[in-house]
DNA sequence: ATGATCTCCTGAGCGC
DNA sequence: TGCGCTCAGGAGATCA
C-alpha cells in the first residue's frame, strides 16, 4: 500500500531510470484502469520525460511534448524496469519501450491505480482539491490547528482526510497517532492545542523515517527496481492488534473507522 | 456542508 | 486438497 514515502522512493527510482530516456513506443490496455485521462497512453510514444515531482500520493510526469501525466498508484500499482525479454506479469496495463533497450512496465492487479495523461497547454487538476503535502516546509502548528478546529471527524479520519493534510495513508496515520499519543477516537477539533506541534512534528517524522527507510515494505511493495524496501522502519502499532505497546505495554486494539482499521494503544494513546 | 458509507478490484487467508 | 467466503484499502460517488 504505496503511502507518501513509497511514491517518493518510486519517483527517485524513476527519475534515475526514466527522465532523460526517449520513449519509442508505448503499449497500453486502456480500458483496465479506472482513469486513464484524456489523452490516449500511446500519445507518450516519441517522447522524453524531463521530469518528475509529486504532491502526496501521486506523481507528476511531465513531458518534452508538454503533455503531463497524473499517476496514482492506488493499493498495488508497480513501476518495474525489465529487460524487453522478461515474461510480461499478469495484471500489465502499460508497457514503455526506452531508447536504451530497457522496458518500463505499470503493473496494478486490484486496478485502484490510475495513469492520467493530459495534453499539452491542459495541465491536470487531480490534486487540485488536496491539502498541502504532509511533508511541505511551510506546514506550520498554527495552520493544522485551524484544520483541526473546523472538523467534526474523529482524527484519524482526519489525518486521512488528503483534502487536508495531503499524503499520509492508513499505516502513517495510525503510526503518527501513536507517536503523538493520541487516541484515533479522539475528535479533531478536541485535540489539546498544546498537542497540535506534536501531532504534526509525529506525521512528519514518521513519514521521514520511513522514507529514509526505503518506504515500508508491507505486502507487496516493492521500489521501482524490483526491490522491497528495506525494511528498516519500525511499526509500532499498525497490524499488531494484541501486542504490546512498545511503549508502555498495554494491549494494541483495533477498531474500524470510516470503514478502515485504526490501530492503537488503550494504555497511552488519549 | 459535512462526515459516513458504498463502491471499485483481486489475491491472501481462512474455515469447512 | 480445494472450494468459497471475507477482508483489505485509496479515494471518488453517493447517502444521510
Amino acid at each position: 500500500m504505496p503511502e507518501l514515502p513509497e511514491v517518493e522512493t518510486i519517483r527517485r527510482g524513476l527519475e534515475q531510470g526514466l527522465v532523460g530516456r526517449r520513449i519509442v513506443d508505448v503499449e497500453a490496455a486502456p480500458d483496465r484502469l479506472r482513469k486513464h485521462g484524456p489523452c490516449a497512453w500511446t500519445e507518450m510514444a516519441g517522447t522524453t520525460v524531463t521530469r518528475i515531482d509529486r504532491h502526496a500520493k501521486v506523481m507528476r510526469w511531465h513531458f518534452d511534448s508538454g503533455h503531463q501525466a497524473s499517476v496514482h498508484l492506488g493499493m498495488t500499482g508497480k513501476f518495474l524496469f525489465s529487460p524487453p525479454d522478461e515474461p510480461v506479469r499478469p495484471h500489465t496495463h502499460i508497457r514503455w519501450f526506452l531508447d536504451d533497450g530497457q522496458e518500463l512496465r505499470f503493473t496494478d492487479h486490484r486496478r485502484f491505480g490510475w495513469f492520467a495523461l493530459h495534453p499539452p497547454g491542459a495541465p491536470p487538476m487531480d490534486t487540485d482539491h488536496y491539502g498541502p503535502d504532509a511533508l511541505d516546509a511551510a506546514w506550520t502548528p498554527a495552520m493544522l490547528e485551524v484544520l483541526l478546529r473546523g472538523s467534526r471527524a474523529p482524527l484519524k479520519a482526519f489525518l486521512l482526510d488528503q483534502t487536508k493534510i495531503a499524503g499520509l495513508g492508513n499505516i502513517y496515520a495510525c503510526e503518527a497517532l501513536w507517536r503523538a499519543r493520541l487516541s484515533p477516537r479522539r475528535l479533531a477539533s478536541n485535540t489539546p492545542s498544546s498537542k497540535v506541534a506534536l501531532l504534526l512534528a509525529s506525521c512528519q517524522d514518521v513519514l521521514q523515517d520511513s522514507l529514509a527507510a526505503g518506504g515500508t515494505s508491507f505486502n507487496d511493495y516493492v521500489d521501482s527496481i524490483g526491490e522491497k524496501g528495506s525494511f528498516l522502519f519500525d511499526v509500532a502499532v499498525f497490524h499488531r492488534e494484541g501486542q504490546p505497546c512498545p511503549r508502555c505495554g498495554a494491549e494494541i486494539r483495533r477498531i474500524v473507522q470510516s470503514g478502515r482499521s485504526s490501530f492503537y494503544c488503550g494504555g497511552c494513546q488519549r
